[in-house]
DNA sequence: ATGAAAGCGCTAACAG
DNA sequence: CTGTTAGCGCTTTCAT
């Protein structure tokens, strides 16, 4: 009845109402949780400590969920454990009221879990069977920061992205790969497998790669990073080796984190607090027992000063 | 029985914990807190927009709070009403095992619940009224960058800082700021006030008020930002008047927040994720019944580009 | 349409 | 030292 039941005498409403408030009445959700097996909070699952991207995101989360006054549960996961006991939890005897997955690809174990708890899950920067998404299309991004480089008169272009085969890995570097690979093939450039780089996801891990890449033959002229992380990676590389950038090769990221503008990053943007917000507010819909359904936020290049045009 | 009671007899132990085994059975986290009126859960509380540095703590924070397998509820506080609520959600009917509070000075009726809630806290970066606090030594801080500045043949040296009068301001700013007009009292130099500019935190207001500071008759040859980001401000600010950094004006900052080495920042370094790493573990004895004491973190100067010595 | 009562699964107080 | 029982405060089901 205090759950705003329709079937209840407006008079009666009104009585109760004033009691509540002359009573300074505040309905305790620990009971109301022991008794619904579900909570009010909502969890979010982040791989946390590996990118500044996901921080971003998160903040665009908690601003929207706070302003709702929704608790926010942050669950860690680096590693398959920590992802086992985050599923666990959230489809356990203490439900959320909805869930967001940041940048995390679930296994079909946690899915069947997650879907069968009935907890409402919205997807951030990553595609989770049946559940609605807000991703960017990774794949255009990547041809759109190929051909930016194609356009510049670049033709020995590497990609430096993640390890494709780890399953906590970021599943958006795969796509952005392929839209390089596109582009190039429709550039008419063949794609030389040795200019391509997979390592962990890592400003260390993409330096060493950029090292095995200046260290070929024939050295690329530009690299594609599949995040400015890496990018950053990349360009300590480039300057360790004693080349500079742009100026004996060009280097362009992915995500426009906050740092991009201080190194003057050439990098494509992807609006990450706002794949944030856009994530909370949708759960809340979902949470409400609306409908959600899957949305693509824009990529633009950002120029400025690590990709130099060459003489085509 | 089932929480340890030491006045259970072995057998019995074994007979019931072998049941538990066989049983799967699993403890319904929601049902004792239902009881105790407490929950397994550590909170935090986080200014969380205004700062990379929190970030970094909080990274410290969750990193050793999951290893615990302790959930971890955030609350971001950017308004007196969130604070109050964050509060009241803490001493409330659902109150967490522990608390851990970044950055943010409690008003004494927080601190007054907070006490009688008999929630453990612990403070990070900022001293809260018989808690154990993990910080820095700022003033201490401010007057080795100070120095630093005065070694370097500079007399002129103004200090861009967090408002004062701000309930939910970061406090580090008014220490460092006294340990501003130390060092220089220290050497002789009189403290200028004029020099002294403080605006709420932030990269854009620290900028702002940079401007002003370039625009007396008599501008500084040096700044001293309160944390790297307002330093990042300031830089903008010098370079958009077409001066140059440190051609023209040195800046020193403090943090050494990870954009810091990207930026050449000259910048007093802090250890942000182990002050996290440590409030969490200190938290958790705390939890346990523990004794914890305050303790502070080294501060060391890291020398890059942004500050010229001139010739004294 | 409203009220009464039976859990939810645990803790804590109390009897044995 | 162990077994029993009465709540914790809500939701939900079942009578009225």
């Amino acid at each position: 009845m205090l759950n705003n039941s329709p079937r209840v005498a407006p008079a009666t409403r009104a009585r109760v109402e004033k009691a509540i408030a002359d009573l300074g009445y505040t309905p305790n959700p620990l009971a109301r949780s022991l008794s619904t097996g579900r909570t009010d909070s909502i969890s979010i699952l982040v791989p946390f400590f590996t990118s500044e991207s996901v921080v971003q995101r998160l903040r665009g989360i908690v601003d929207v969920l706070n302003e709702r006054g929704r608790e926010v549960v942050l669950a860690n996961v680096e590693t398959l454990e920590q992802r086992d006991r985050a599923v666990a939890a959230v489809t356990g005897v203490a439900r959320p009221s909805g869930l967001i997955v940041i940048s995390l690809p679930l296994d079909g174990d946690s899915m069947v879990s997650l879907r069968s708890s009935g907890v409402p899950v919205m997807a951030v920067d990553v595609e989770l069977e049946g559940c609605p998404s807000i991703t960017v299309d990774d794949e255009a991004g990547g041809m759109l920061a190929t051909k930016y480089l194609i356009d510049g008169g670049h033709t020995r272009i590497a990609f430096v992205g993640d390890s494709e085969d780890q399953p906590l890995g970021f599943a958006s570097s795969r796509g952005r790969r392929k839209g390089y690979q596109r582009a190039l093939g429709d550039a008419g450039i063949a794609v030389d497998p040795e200019l391509v780089r997979l390592a962990p996801f890592g400003r260390m891990t993409a330096h060493q790669i950029t090292a095995e890449l200046l260290a070929l033959p024939s050295p690329p002229t530009a690299i594609f990073a599949a995040s400015d992380t890496q990018a950053l990676g990349v360009i300590e590389a480039i300057r360790n080796a004693g080349l500079e950038v742009p100026g004996d090769i060009s280097v362009i990221g992915f995500d426009d984190i906050e740092v991009a503008p201080y190194v003057g990053l050439t990098t494509v943007r992807q609006p990450l607090v706002e794949s944030g917000r856009r994530a909370a507010t949708s759960l809340m819909t979902l949470v409400e027992g609306g409908q959600v359904t899957s949305t693509m936020l824009d990529l633009e290049v950002v120029e400025r000063d690590t990709v130099q045009r060459i003489g085509g």
